[in-house]
DNA sequence: GCAAAAGTGTTGCAGCTACACCCATGG
DNA sequence: CCATGGGTGTAGCTGCAACACTTTTGC
């Protein structure tokens, strides 16, 4: 929604085009300076910051929603999407009063308001999804309500709206205990990378440091990575080999991983 | 539901009750007679059978509702319930006509018919939520549109309506994963029990055998079961030891579990 | 005494951790 | 030649899998 004629007819028309009290909310992962951040955006006369998010659209599937939102926020597609979790306990999602009052702040950006009975007024439970992207080739897309966005690290969340502190607390549980199974990184980090690159990342993920020897032999025996036959000039140092993902071992992971016997 | 008139109430009025286009389906595991079941229903005139569920009330804790709904079902409180994965693509949701028409069929029973404009005719998610529930304290409530209900062996689940069948899938990859994480056990096995009786529980929802001195082993060691003072009797054999659930530890894994490194 | 179930210990292997020295490169 | 980062191997430990014989009990 790039111009006030947008949200106005949002705001009328919306109600017709999506769902009722559901919304999608993503968890917007990127890697960049040894750091894993998020996407957050702050929406006009909001104090407290949001995770991007958006609505389902009634003859649309779930999964497709979540691509579309996440396309429309960050100009990528085919991204790695995960749903994690659906929301719908949290008091503040109940306190009518309190999402209404949030919305008419956010909607006098296009001189709009809604009552109590308008749709956007209403109780909405939230399926988070979490996704992986590549923070070099992500453009946010400018939106008439959204005044600010920020990549802030995953250590370093501020204080959220609603329960979206709580939606990434559950989203980085959910990543790291996928983070063998799936092969995370390959979203987040080029197609070629070193072997510190990868343990940076992996590190940042986890929030722990790991001994360089052992890590390659993890992820090579795993399976997760291979090494080739070519390395990269780093300045006014020995060269490192490069490595890439083994996408089809992968696949093999994924089916064996999560049941342990 | 027990009588039309409450049927008849819930078509009329249910929409201002319940949220629309959301449901709970709950995949329910019992344990019996060495076997993993789940418990399905029929509803009148339905040739498919379905998972149980219901709908979220308008103020109501999506958490709240799941045990709401499982309590009307089985008359049990209190019970193991995880919310696993949130269902919204599969094109037997979207199939407006294949919905009213089940519908209709069921609601025959109580004389009342909806339109294509009606609430339940709506395309609906339905949030998949898993209960370990103690098989003989189960009695199923008798309603009025459920002409039918039986456990299943998880291994002989027929083919069932919409995607439920893919929503037993994921229930039991969940549950799976969560084996040791969670005390799954304590919710299908009496307070105490003896060494066999848990590892023909683990065996069944596993699906493989496992050596009698190793599982004891493992088990003891990751701190889920705790061996007592005391043996039964059961009739012509070697008195076996009981053994108890340890849920302090219990906890403790649960917060380590997942990430491995 | 016999049939059925339960109790128990050891060995080998695989995979993880901990750990330190040498090499390559550019300035 | 030096500072920085990269490459590499081994030893010990832990945890898991494989495996068989003896004990208890009621009939």
């Amino acid at each position: 929604m790039n111009s006030p004629e947008e949200v106005v007819d949002f705001i009328y028309n919306g109600h017709q085009r999506f769902l009722p009290h559901l919304s999608i909310d993503c968890v917007i992962f990127g890697y960049h300076d040894q750091q894993l951040k998020i996407l957050l955006i702050r929406y006009h006369d909001q104090e407290h910051w949001s995770l991007p998010g958006g609505y389902v659209e009634r003859q649309e599937g779930l999964t497709a929603a979540a691509h579309r939102i996440l396309s429309e926020k960050t100009q990528l597609t085919n991204l790695y999407l995960q749903q994690f979790y659906t929301f719908g306990d949290s008091p503040t999602r109940l306190n009518r009063i309190e999402i209404q009052d949030n919305h008419n702040k956010v909607y006098a950006k296009a001189n709009v308001a809604i009552d109590e009975e308008h749709w956007l007024s209403k109780r909405t439970l939230s399926v988070g999804y979490y996704a992986l992207v590549d923070y070099h080739e992500v453009s946010v897309t400018p939106e008439f309500l959204v005044v600010d966005y920020a990549w802030v690290d995953v250590n370093a969340v501020p204080s959220l709206q609603y329960d979206h502190n709580e939606i990434i607390d559950k989203a980085l549980l959910t990543l790291r205990s996928q983070l063998y199974q799936q092969s995370v990184g390959y979203n987040l980090l080029p197609e070629k990378f070193t072997l510190s690159e990868i343990q940076a990342l992996y590190e940042a993920i986890l929030g722990k440091p790991f001994d360089r020897r052992n890590f390659r032999k993890k992820m090579v025996a795993l399976g997760v990575i291979r090494q080739l036959d070519e390395r990269r000039k780093i300045g006014p140092h020995r060269s490192p080999y490069l490595y890439d993902f083994n996408l089809e071992n992968a696949s093999k992971l994924q089916e064996a991983g999560g049941v342990i016997f």
